[in-house]
DNA sequence: TTCCTTGCAAACGATTTGCATTGGA
DNA sequence: TCCAATGCAAATCGTTTGCAAGGAA
């Protein structure tokens, strides 16, 4: 078991819940993907193991311990990742055609220098900022 | 009709559609609103004059013609907002809890050193970037 | 035994579409 | 006149939930 297993394992024990056969092969797909997965794309990568009821239940549990986290695309379609404090942080790059998610990691010095941007502007408003992201939006190779 | 409607008209214009009653209706509430709405936000401002699915459709002619940009959230909601080349670049703060949105504007110095940003990161992907947005998110003024 | 988990099918809610009617150039 | 636009209702599609069966502690 990898040491991330081993945190998510951890997590979902405190938060009262199991870590079985089903929520294993979602978290492993999830950890395989260079991208959030839907509940459908995750249905396809485990033809006949998991009935999509029960994806959207594991995602829905695994989201509420904070093991993933959701991402709102095109046509009501949420994709999950695994969450940033297991999988790190990173921005998406989204297909404007296919809905497409890719993550992309900013090289530190960008990174440090948004953070410090994203301060600044959440302290113009009247919101309690908790994170961020950077979309940029696209196409993909694939739909270029 | 101001400035902006006059351009909104000429686009649809060229898109070879009508800019109807109904439809003025719905740029101007989109207008008068400091971040995206739904269909059924938009419902509820024009109460018993747009029926929702000539909302939908309107929206959806609306974005063909490039007028309004779509932003997908929670629960499959997509909101719409006035284009950026009629509105003008800016960001937004998602409240995680109920998923309203509300725009901000860099200061000029942040948004430039954000867009030299953003021109570094996509140079590093396979995507065609065509555009971008800092999703901040946190809780708004009502759900904190 | 006692809960948590699973699977199927039915229910939901946002969005889309078929079709007959209305309205503007 | 003629085709775009509209309104209602029915249909879709992603997602959620009720309920009975299966499993682990």
């Amino acid at each position: 078991m990898s040491i991330q297993d081993r945190q998510v394992e951890d997590r979902l024990g405190e938060a009262g819940v199991r870590y079985t056969g089903g929520r294993r092969l979602v978290v492993a797909a999830l950890e395989r993907s260079d991208g959030p997965l839907s509940a459908a794309e995750l249905h396809r990568e485990l033809v006949g193991k998991v009935p999509v009821s029960s994806l959207y239940r594991t995602l829905s549990v695994l989201e509420e311990a904070g093991v993933v986290e959701p991402h709102h695309g095109a046509r009501g379609v949420t994709r999950y990742e695994i969450a940033e404090w297991l999988a790190g942080h990173h921005h998406h790059l989204v297909c404007g055609n296919c809905g497409a998610v890719e993550d992309i990691e900013l090289p530190r010095r960008l990174e440090l220098r948004l953070e410090h941007l994203v301060g600044q502007a959440s302290a113009l408003s009247s919101f309690s900022a908790k994170g961020h992201s950077l979309e940029v939006d696209g196409l993909c190779a694939r739909c270029a």
